[in-house]
DNA sequence: TTGTAGGCGTTATCAA
DNA sequence: TTGATAACGCCTACAA
């Protein structure tokens, strides 16, 4: 059996209270009777109970952690950001992941109900209406890339619109005219950003838009691999692609290279996240990059601040995308300076 | 202020005990009782209070997750895993990483002391005295690839050695007779264990070793590119590299690709892990394929079981590692087969 | 500076 | 089948 508050109390000759005083520092605890308490504590091994210390303290010194999906190194990324600085200011994460639509995130709301101290969520699908009725009002909200449009929860998003818009520009600066985009997900909000940003740029650059350079996607690999294979189908070819973000980048480099396509020479290339791995691939591959640790890291240091109460109102707020140029856009960037400058994916 | 269980109860016209046994079923009810009751808990929207239930339960309904890092795609595979069973069975995560040494081990298990149920960690640079010294004995423990030879503990491993050893016997298949490897960190047990199998399989081909061709590496892609340099450098250079983990092999990928060795014509490479970008490489890479997302869920089971006290003692087991041929060691595969097949990493 | 005692919201043990 | 009531382990007025 766990030692108990009263235990250490019996053991240090003085009362619960002030072995509460001593561990929290909530009140005067004389020098003596401190170190007898804390004698106690060592050597009968205490820990305060989690469970009764945040029933009457009504904290939990949890975080609760929403996510739509684990899949890839953006995640990964930003789960890292966000335990780091989690574990920093002495919280705990609560991961659940897997909800794409209402209902999902319902239950998972549902569930998370009373056991965290705050909450960042990504729900890219998932609009301003559901949101409201949804999320929680007892506890503050970082919402992740979602289009939330209502002043309730607070919001971090990336600034996927300009990081489209400058990868775009860049390959028209390159010379091109006909430039394809292999777009995310409809109902997802960064891909929409991300689309508005690829016209804006074309739009800027006198090129006309034209709906069959605009291939569907889902943010695979797979749907870059086929994306891609769509674009070359065309009977007017595109001569630069933009890809909504790298995994897909990387399908369609496969499929390009596959089809004799040589990149950056016959046909450039761009993605979106500037995820480790694109430094890798053959090209390597432009990229916008995205601080994706930092939105993590970022989202926790809000959430603290509002639940130590040095904060106040939900705060909207938007991280700059920077394009990152490597060989796939038809930059040249020597081999070893990249690889020096890297950290790479480790297990 | 959220309703408590005496409000529900004065709702409903009965005691707050029949109002608890309503709800856990933990005693009998009168339909009629049981009906005004729900009617209470919905009108007033009543959830009962964790903190408060488990204080007398002693139960959290969550289990701890311990990670030595998160980089990579190998660890989004597990936390799904983990995450969809952990769900499936009414739990909720307490996810930790970055604990590479036994001091980030001790005090991570110290901040989940009390608040977990069950424990699912990957320690693989820990040996067994350290964490026979750190771990909890009051809550059962799944060790994910661990070296672990105690018996207080369940274990939980993929076959690494097994794994390696007919991914390289593949290689000398091909005709190989000078095969590099670029190994994992030292102190890591896959990659000892990795080693082993690279070696029992030249030995089992009648090659002699040759330590020269043993690269140093710690399963970054970084790492990959400089150990793949480092044997092109050898003035008898390998014909196959085998790497201990596909992080690295796309990063020797990348590194012969540059010094203008085309693989699988001049040299042969394999990888480990299967992860999903290994099929968008070029050329797609071949790999040992390992069931991450099942070890997860299979680790999940067995605490979800012991807590439950269907399942007794901890367990011992090894999780079976396939070879999946590619073109990378010189086997042709379909490319569209190949991404028909396919997932890919997606957000 | 220290101690006493009440209460946080549940579950569990008795009687009724 | 139901209801009082005592824990569970801790924090926090309030008194001393």
């Amino acid at each position: 059996m766990a030692a108990t508050i009263r235990e250490v109390a019996a053991h240090a000759g003085v009362s619960v209270a002030t072995v509460s005083r001593a561990l929290n520092g909530s009140g005067p605890v004389g020098p003596e009777t401190r170190a007898r308490v804390e004698a106690a504590v060592a050597s009968l091994k205490y820990r305060p109970n989690s469970a009764a210390r945040s029933l009457i303290t009504r904290r939990t010194r949890m975080l609760g952690v929403l996510l739509p999906d684990l899949f890839g190194e953006f995640f990964s990324e930003l789960i890292r950001g966000i335990d780091q600085a989690a574990q920093a200011a002495g919280y705990h994460l609560l991961l659940s992941s897997s909800h794409d639509d209402a209902s999902d995130l319902g239950a998972a709301l549902e569930g998370m109900h009373g056991r965290v101290d705050g909450l960042v969520a990504m729900a890219p699908k998932v609009g301003t209406q559901v949101l409201d009725d949804l999320l929680p009002e007892n506890v503050p909200v970082v919402l992740l890339n979602t289009a939330y449009a209502g002043d309730a929860y607070g919001t971090l998003r990336i600034d996927s619109y300009g990081g489209a818009r400058s990868a775009v520009r860049h390959l028209a600066e390159h010379g091109h005219r006909r430039i394809g985009i292999i777009n995310g997900p409809v109902e997802n909000f960064d891909a929409q950003e991300r689309l508005r940003g690829y016209r804006a740029a074309l739009s800027e650059a006198l090129v006309p838009p034209a709906t069959e350079l605009e291939a569907a996607g889902d943010f695979t690999g797979l749907a870059g691999f086929t994306g891609a294979n769509a674009l070359l189908a065309l009977k007017d070819r595109p001569t630069a692609i933009f890809a909504a973000n790298d995994a897909m980048a990387v399908g369609a480099l496969s499929a390009l290279q596959a089809a004799g396509v040589r990149v950056p020479a016959d046909m450039a290339l761009a993605g979106f996240d500037d995820v480790s791995s694109t430094q890798y691939t053959n090209p390597p591959l432009t990229s916008v990059h995205v601080p994706i640790h930092e939105m993590g890291a970022r989202a926790v240091a809000r959430l603290v601040a509002v639940v130590g109460g040095t904060s106040e109102l939900p705060q909207r707020e938007k991280l700059p995308a920077t394009l990152v140029l490597r060989r796939s856009c038809g930059c040249g960037v020597p081999v070893e300076a990249r690889m020096a400058a890297s950290h790479g994916s480790r297990r």
